[in-house]
DNA sequence: TATTAACACGAAACCGTTTTCGTAATTTTT
DNA sequence: AAAAATTACGAAAACGGTTTCGTGTTAATA
């Protein structure tokens, strides 16, 4: 057992202050060379490291911050989660990770313990919960306190920050175009209940696509799953109830289960039945035939949420800079369950 | 804006001494009981919280816990994760997380940033390279140090130290005897090369099984997949060259490619050909037919080893409690891939 | 009434750094 | 040779807490 040696245990070892040591391992002017390189080298003996809590003490920044996502298990919230670690590491920086599990509660309780010097910063996306209460009384409290915090994807207009969403509304319309462009007339949208800010973009998108190709809205076509049953059938009768040439899913469970509900129905995907689901995940990947999706690139989503909240914390006192909106563009990403 | 308030405050406002606000808030018994209600009142209304950072440094702990692994989109590392995560916060721990990406550098440096005071212990699964390299001075001098560690998974021998894995072999047999009770005489293997310990040990379980009912070994009937390749042709040419009435895969990413190739080839699954494969994940719940499993509970191997952490971490000085390892039980999920 | 005990609080050390400032000793300038 | 400047270091404060110990007042006991 070599416990961690610190600044005061070189000093007495080789007679000299606190204050000298820590000089001389910053490499100060004041001290003489011959000094310096005796002090030097025995650090270097010890493995001497700084302790990490009393800098962070002294300068008043942790250099960690805080990410708070509703899930972890999802494919989106993975990869945005490692986008932001990658660039964080890079600067220097470490990640704390909290599960908010769509709980308001717990994402209260967390950004609370952590906001007491933990970290410098968070980076989150709102739960489910605290979407649906719509309450974000703990969020504003935290940027009063001068913590500055980044949204990502489940964002608010009620907060003033940083934030990066993806073109939901976009790149749905572009899916439900791309559609009609290869023939299909009867459009569906297999969705989820509304309190998801994402949904309702989505929702959106597929409206007006629909819209700008001239296609009137069929409400009957539009299919809202409840949250978190078995959807098996809800879906079944969906399908044999309605003829429809293609289907846009808010997520890849749904687009796969539709598939695969829809191939015992005995169509042929694409033939009959195109399909386009939102997150590229390994499900899109592994399908048959593999699904047309749209990529959210979740990777670059973190990576730009993190560099806005270490640019914002680094930049000493430019709080003034003016709140910015990124806005990823997701992309589709073709393959078998479309006409291409 | 409105600063955090600290102790010292406190006492400047209240016109008391820094140490008799601290102890009123502890509710000391030392102070009247008309200071402490002067003081709880005015914290409660300035809502004061203590500055983690100081408490760390002071008690010299942070009650925070790092987590290395090698990979985050991985799906059982996230369950494990969620486990560890889910237990340590109910104990009011904190997690840091950093992902090795199989690196062995990135293990090391990142472990030696956060070991500098940021965390009181580690949960760590080896990344791939260190597996491969066997180096484990890394792991050796934070013990020294006095920094517990529980590894996961992913173990090695050469070091001592709690650890948590999944009874490998056992399962790997138990799901070939499965196979073999329900008539089938070819049992394939399907697995990578052999510098994860997890491979080695699913492969000794799947030759313990075929030895324990008789079977021969047939060594054209185990397939290894080189690393990172698309594995398309390498499993065609294997299922038109063999035949084969059962497969046993070590992941479920394999297991589903085998899936679809062997219907493509015209096999009825579980008919003609039986599969099973390892971590029950999104794809094995989501394929048709629906995947025979091995679920490695990874949420309660992350919780068991959040727990032998903490244990150790809190049994001050008891650290002479010798070494455990805990054996999880994985267990086969009998889907529609199997003749059950 | 003198002594002791209980009460209520403050001073100071400590955790491990950084950094400002002060100051002997030496060297340079006049 | 006296004054000024430089060199090389140490003391101490600060970050924000906790905790031990000391002490002046009051209350209880002899």
């Amino acid at each position: 057992m070599k416990p961690k040696i610190t600044l005061k245990d070189i000093a007495r070892e080789l007679d000299v202050s606190i204050s000298t040591v820590s000089k001389a391992l910053k490499n100060s002017k004041e001290i003489s060379k011959d000094t310096k390189d005796r002090i030097k080298a025995f650090a270097k003996f010890y493995n001497y490291r700084p302790n990490n809590i009393a800098l962070s003490l002294k300068n008043r920044r942790t250099k960690n911050i805080g990410v708070v996502i509703p899930d972890i298990v999802h494919h989106f919230f993975t990869t945005v989660f490692r986008g932001i670690e990658k660039y964080a590491n890079s600067m220097g920086y470490n990640v704390i990770i909290c599960i908010s599990d769509e709980s308001f509660d717990k994402e209260v309780i967390n950004m609370e313990m952590l906001a007491n010097g933990s970290i410098d910063g968070f980076i989150l996306s709102l739960s489910a919960e605290t979407q649906q209460k719509n309450d974000y009384t703990h969020l504003k409290e935290l940027l009063d306190q001068g913590i500055p915090i980044v949204l990502f994807d489940r964002v608010t207009d009620e907060i003033a920050c940083d934030k990066v969403v993806l073109n939901d509304k976009g790149i749905s319309k572009q899916a439900v175009e791309h559609f009609i462009d290869k023939g299909a007339k009867k459009v569906a949208l297999i969705t989820t209940e509304e309190f998801f800010n994402v949904s309702e973009s989505r929702r959106e998108g597929y409206l007006e696509g629909l819209k700008d190709k001239g296609v009137s809205v069929d409400e009957s076509l539009i299919l809202t799953l409840p949250h978190g049953l078995d959807h098996t059938e809800h879906i079944t009768t969906f399908f044999s109830n309605n003829k429809v040439d293609a289907v846009l899913c808010v997520n890849e469970i749904f687009a796969v289960q539709c598939m695969s509900i829809i191939q015992q129905l005995g169509y042929h995907i694409p033939n009959d039945i195109s399909i386009i689901g939102f997150t590229d995940g390994i499900l899109s990947k592994y399908s048959s035939p593999k699904l047309t999706t749209v990529a959210q690139h979740g990777e670059i989503m973190g990576a730009k949420a993190a560099k806005f909240l270490i640019d914002r914390m680094e930049s000493l006192e430019m709080e003034e800079a003016p709140f910015k909106t990124e806005v990823i563009n997701a992309t589709l990403v073709k393959r078998g369950s479309t006409i291409n």
